[in-house]
RNA sequence: GGCGGCUUAGCCAAGUGGUAAGGCGACGGUCUGCAAAACCGUUAUUCGGCGGUUCAAAUCCGCCAGCCGCCUCCA
């Protein structure tokens, strides 16, 4: 396959080889279970989901980590305030996770390790960066000596020295170095501990995921993901931490998603508009929430905003409505021999908008194209078997089409009929009038229609549309939806 | 202060050397009693500005302007 990356690391886009032919190993920093999941935790697992989907669909053998970081400050203080014991809050929030993932349609990874689970490994990691020189036990702590690993700082592109004078950093008498990390923190009276060779304690932060990447994939593995954020320090730490103790490279292709802004804002609690998954999922269907954070490269910044969701809703719907179309004019059984070229050779087109560093919007143009192409032909042939293509030709694009959009973008995976019949009425319990109520006043208009009074129908129309009622007629009489 | 990124139509957004995908919106047309939906057509002689390289640049180089991210917990 022609997939190429960009890699953090290098700056560049390079072609993907996997370490093991034919075999993936992938790790993508998860959650810190200690809060509800909000859009831009969304985009970043969204993102991955389709990565891990894509390297599925391309046959390889993809074994795909995403942990849970569920010990932790954050999980130890909110648990405090909360006054509820820090494990169950953590396990509390890893169904939570799950709840929206899996409401959000993202396949299972197919480890989700937790650092708790993974102690062990965690200490003998620390054990051997001390035998290799790379840190030192200090009052019960354990650091990391950055100056130790000569090449740090080469995914962030940060030079130590500038890190030094950025004087931003951290305090701490027990370092050896500003620039030294906790591997290991010693235990405060009332925390949660494991025991150590250094005493009583809990992993720093960035450990956990050095220890569980290879635990599972090995010293050396294909791709490392995570938010834009954990770039630096999290994943310069980590290499930091594996390489230092296995004198062997750690993982190869570098992913990093960008952020998600909020009306041209960025998202954060002091702004105080977070926006949790939940929340978005109460007024925007979960596939028109995917469509969304697919509609641009996974680099940019992505602004969500009352108009690009709304279009989001639009743009799924116009799928789904082609996909019924596509049912109808596959019944038609034409004779046509030919597919129109937006039809043809889908495969190979979604392959090469994702090879290229997953372009996604490349490959709703893709299915954008595909739907209008379906469209002409349901309104041009009029019917005519000889401007329809052959049902089979039909049923390989729609099979080809179908199979992206479910496998790899995580959409249209419902019947079209019943998802355009359910986005016609929803909402309708808010506007004030009934299903039956509507029914009535269509049929009222019907017999005015006609008699061809027009007045009536018309009144009848502009009365249900106050109400938010839209009516189209067709050729097998009148339908309402709600107005979006 | 250090490092990195971005700037494409009214809006969103692909495109990294060969002459501007796609979506939303708007306008005109077909259809309709009129609408709506759907379809067709139009909507960037031009890609923040100024120079340079090249037969050829939105794409490469330089300078300038504006915006943003990271350097501290953060997807």
């Amino acid at each position: 396959m022609g997939l190429k990356i960009y890699n953090t690391l290098t700056r560049k886009k390079e072609p993907f080889v996997p370490v093991n032919p034919g075999k993936v190993g992938m790790y993508v920093c998860g959650v810190t279970v200690y809060d509800m999941c909000h859009i831009g935790h969304a985009r970043s697992v969204v993102l991955f989901d389709v990565i891990y989907r894509y390297l599925l669909k391309s046959g390889l053998d993809v074994t795909y980590i995403r942990n849970f970081t569920d010990i932790d400050d954050k999980i130890i203080n909110r648990a405090t305030q909360l006054g509820e014991d820090w494990k169950h809050l953590a396990e509390r929030f890893v169904k939570e996770f799950h709840f929206d993932m899996d409401a959000l349609g993202v396949k299972r990874p197919s480890i989700e390790p937790k650092a708790t689970d993974h102690i062990q490994d965690i200490i003998s990691l620390i054990s051997a960066l001390i035998d290799t020189g790379h840190a030192y036990e200090a009052d019960g702590d354990v650091m990391f000596s950055v100056t130790s690993f000569s090449t740090y700082g080469k995914l962030s592109g940060k030079k130590t020295e500038d890190l030094v004078s950025g004087a931003r950093v951290e305090v701490d008498e027990k370092k050896k170095d500003p620039l030294d990390f906790a591997l290991w923190k010693a235990a405060k009276i009332g925390e949660p501990f494991w025991n150590s060779p250094w005493g009583p304690g809990r992993p720093g932060w960035h450990i956990e995921c050095s220890a569980m990447s290879m635990r599972y994939l090995g010293p050396t593995f294909d791709i490392h993901g995570g938010g834009a954020d954990l770039t630096f320090p999290h994943h310069e730490n980590e290499i930091a931490q594996s390489e230092g103790a296995t004198g062997e490279p750690f993982a190869k292709y570098w992913i990093h998603n960008g952020f998600v802004n909020i009306r041209s804002e960025k998202m954060s609690k002091s702004l105080g508009n977070v926006l949790n998954i939940r929340d978005i999922l109460k007024e925007t269907h979960p596939e028109a929430l995917r469509l969304f954070l697919l509609s641009s490269h996974y680099r940019s910044p992505l602004d969500f905003n009352d108009t690009s969701i709304r279009e989001a809703s639009v743009g799924l719907e116009r799928l789904y409505a082609a996909c019924a179309s596509l049912e109808e004019i596959e019944e038609a059984a034409g004779r046509l021999s030919s597919l129109p070229v937006e039809l043809s050779d889908l495969d190979s087109r979604f392959r090469e908008a994702m090879d290229d560093d997953f372009n996604t919007p490349k490959g709703l143009a893709i299915m954008f194209e595909a739907s209008r192409a379906i469209n002409r032909i349901h309104t041009e042939s009029g019917g005519d078997k000889d401007k329809i293509p052959a049902p089979d030709l039909l049923r390989k694009a729609g099979n080809e089409l179908a199979g992206w959009a479910r496998d790899v973008f995580g959409i249209l995976n419902e019947n079209p009929q019943d998802f355009l019949e359910k986005t016609r009425r929803s909402g309708t319990d808010e506007l004030g009038i009934t299903e039956d109520q509507i029914r009535q006043l269509l049929d009222e208009r019907s017999e005015a229609r006609k008699t061809r009074n027009f007045k009536l129908a018309d009144e009848i129309r502009d009365k249900l549309l106050e109400k938010g009622i839209l009516i189209e007629d067709g050729p097998e009489g009148s339908t309402w939806r709600v107005k979006q």
